[in-house]
DNA sequence: GATGAATGAGTGTTCATTCAT
DNA sequence: TATGAATGAACACTCATTCAT
């Protein structure tokens, strides 16, 4: 009686995530997909458009998923100070990925974190996911504090933009340090850039 | 009287480079390339393992080139100060770019600026590309200068990176700010990384 | 009281027309026709075998209405000739497929004007189309003139596709002449078949 | 040393006409083709841009050899009459389908002869097969003879149209009359149209 | 070293048809 | 009667790679 998703659909977005994380989105294509989902070649196409559009409905339902368990989490916790609830988010994100270097590869390989992307933004409204975000919880948190953050979205801009490119390295390479070792660095770099 | 590279291979870099920053590297198959540089098809695979390779020693000449002009024009100023002389660096760069777009999306399409990218380093070191890079300048301004830069690597490593990810969206797509409004947060960004 | 044929199948007839007439048969999908008469796709195979079928029909409806038209027109003139009605209803729908060259690709794309087309003929019969052809016509008329003509089936079978195949690219390509050039060459050649 | 066209590009027409005359150029796919011609998919993709070209290539061969053989075997003749010599070409032409049926319904099937068809005409001037057409013979039989004859190009185009669109139906379906039966009356048809 | 004809696995996409509801 | 989700065979077309010359 219940809104259910289809079961087909479900299968595919379920498949596709499988092989795109397992073997990159290039290397997937529509036949795997549909192979694995147990459905007809015909039956994707009824509930996508292609190959790109099911990746990018998987980057921001999984995207918003990851931030949102953050922040639930931060909630958790008594952490009061902005610049260190930044950091608490950021150490989830990472300690998370580092578990999930799957993710990791197909979050960074495609079109960053998506919190700024436009194709991906145009997916939260569509899906209405967008309560809870990183930038809401910052803006709000400057705010409350006393800091003196001059331009707020673009210093979270920056922050996300450096973590996410430095943190892939990382994290897969240990470069240019292991993560744990990195982590500091980041952290430092992170008070510096919101604290005037 | 030295090894000089054959005209063919010459011809297929040029060619694979007009054609990669016209069309897009995905975009540009191998039949492409050896059309525009005239050879046969079968003199690809004499030089190239496949359209990847030939990507990767492009991106490492091309950003070797870039970084080594932009060193070049820092020794024609007065700049002292080694943070300044990052600046400018950045400004150098960015400045390129924005007059090259399509440049642009070459690089960042693929693998950053390659700076800290194993493939890409691979090819530098293959081709002894590697005697002025921003490393060894940021280095040396380090020591010759009285700043206390714990650990000079990470910090330069977090620069780039912060600039690269940044930059790409703020000159292609004016997000989250049109580049030349952006770049005076990015100044500050570096000034406070550098600095203790 | 009678049978009315149904709603949806008038529907059907309806988008088929507008859709083949717009974008050609074999750019016209079932979907496309279910889509414009806003009914189920299945309902579809309710009231006809495939596309074809529903083109036939259609081809043989328009083309009936087409010629019935002319033949209306023809009563409501003076003229007595046989030869000049044969040349009036000849003009007359040269006349009308100018107005509406979609029209005319859609009858000459598919299977000539019907006249003596298996498939169509049998579409006739089915549905009692068959009351003022032209050939009813022609034969009325040699017999009330004194015209001597040897075999009137083929005569007037010769001046159909005569006509149809000539115009098609006359009204379409103005070739080999434009049509309003070419209808007296067209209109003598009629009377030269047609008197001995 | 002598130029041959490629065994592979023979293998390919080859095939294509045998399938094409067959099962009609709809229901022939390049996978038919390359599978009777026994070369590779790709290899078709080499020579022919897609079905439709090879289909209008082999028209315009077939159609112009037809044509050539016709007017061979008139100067083997002592006709003189141009009126005779059309007639004697048409029904050379109808001789030789009525023996090829299969011929037959691939050009009638496929638009028309050819011989005003511009899509054809192209291909019959790139490949130099335009010496002794119809038209030439035509049109130099009027001057020689005394005849006369207004406009010979509309008159020959309305000739070759009259037979194509009749014989067509006459040859395959015996409608509206066997070929041989019909054949009396479009001699006369085509006197008709040709003297004043 | 240099060539380019030949290959065929692989791709995304379409769409007539079925059938459980 | 009416539906439309599901299907999968079929399609045209691409292109990296090979190899005989």
């Amino acid at each position: 009686m219940c809104a259910v998703a289809s079961n087909k659909e479900e299968s595919l977005l379920k498949s596709a995530f499988k092989l795109f994380t397992e073997k990159g989105v290039k290397d997937t294509s529509i036949q795997d997909i549909v192979n694995d989902a147990d459905v007809g070649k015909g039956t994707f196409y009824l509930y996508f458009k292609d190959k790109y559009e099911i990746r990018d409905i998987l980057i921001a339902k999984k995207s918003n998923k990851l931030f949102n368990d953050a922040i639930k989490s931060l909630r958790k916790t008594e952490i009061k100070d902005l610049t260190e609830q930044v950091i608490y988010i950021v150490d989830y994100v990472i300690d998370y990925l580092k578990k999930n270097p799957i993710l990791l590869k197909f979050f960074f390989k495609n079109l960053s974190l998506g919190l700024y992307n436009k194709a991906i933004n145009k997916i939260y409204e569509d899906n209405g996911l967008y309560e809870n975000t990183m930038l809401t919880l910052f803006l709000k948190g400057i705010e409350e504090s006393n800091l003196k953050v001059k331009n707020p979205e673009v210093t979270l801009y920056m922050i996300i933009e450096l973590v996410s490119s430095t943190c892939f390295n990382s994290i897969i390479y240990d470069e240019p340090l292991p993560i744990e070792e990195f982590k500091p660095h980041l952290h430092n770099a992170i008070r510096k850039l919101i604290n005037e």
